[in-house]
DNA sequence: GCAATATATAACTATATAGTTATATAGTCA
DNA sequence: TGACTATATAACTATATAGTTATATATTGC
């Protein structure tokens, strides 16, 4: 990433975006034990079988996923396995966040005698910043 | 992400999200060598000084910048070097397509015994698919 | 205090897209 | 062939946000 031109950086930013949608991760995450149908797919992700098809569209044009029909149904598993690589980074870099973002919570409860049903008050309020 | 529940996985996504923009790739890749001010990124990011405060407080909003204010100016700096470890996995899986891409052109051109002048029209059919 | 400079924010427009429902397409089996 | 199932797509709505211009807020030096 020495010298990008802009080209590169709009096609580097649209693979990131490919992996900014929860719905997306949600799909990829459930392939990581295997192939599965876009009807398994449609009953994990708990959305309309219609999105989950557009969002499988999506990843197979980006080359995330593989697709492959096998009779009546059509099969998606993960691509290249190097995109979990990139989730477990971020996970990494989430997860101290997380943790920090736990102990100002905890320090708030503390400071604040607050009941933990109240937490969503807190939530709101690292939320906000 | 073995058993990532839906905030997590929004987390996730929205971390991929602050990734996902041209323009702040170009300000995270200027920020390579060393912090630069506002007035700086603006001029080597070619858009307006609003447009690259919004940016600048989005990636400081998920501490992929530091800010520190030094007299007049405010100054930026890469938080946390491994985003760019993110990148390098990204570029390196875009690399192989780029190179895949050029392939089908080349393919393409000698084939169609085409003139350079008409890769446009090549690079219209390759988006669309 | 006042002018000048640097940065941030407010208000707005335009665009992209996640999600929906309804429908089309394709494969299976009688 | 026709009913049935699985997947994809079209058309639409609602929402988020990148970009703009104009303005507000600091900070410096006089």
């Amino acid at each position: 990433m020495s010298a990008l031109n802009d080209r590169s950086l709009e096609y580097v930013a649209k693979y990131f975006k490919a992996l900014a949608e929860p719905m997306r991760l949600k799909v990829l995450n459930a392939l990581r034990d295997g192939e599965k149908n876009v009807g398994q797919l449609t009953e994990i992700s708990g959305c309309t079988q219609a999105n989950v098809s557009k969002h499988l569209s999506l990843l197979s044009q980006y080359d995330l996923v593989k697709r492959e029909s096998r009779g009546n149904c059509v099969f998606y598993s993960i691509a290249d396995p190097s995109i979990y690589e990139l989730c477990e980074l971020v996970c990494g870099q989430i997860a101290k966040r997380m943790i920090a973002e736990d102990d100002i919570k905890m320090m708030f409860i503390e400071a604040n005698k607050l009941q933990p049903q109240n937490l969503q008050l807190i939530e709101k309020k690292l939320k906000t910043g």
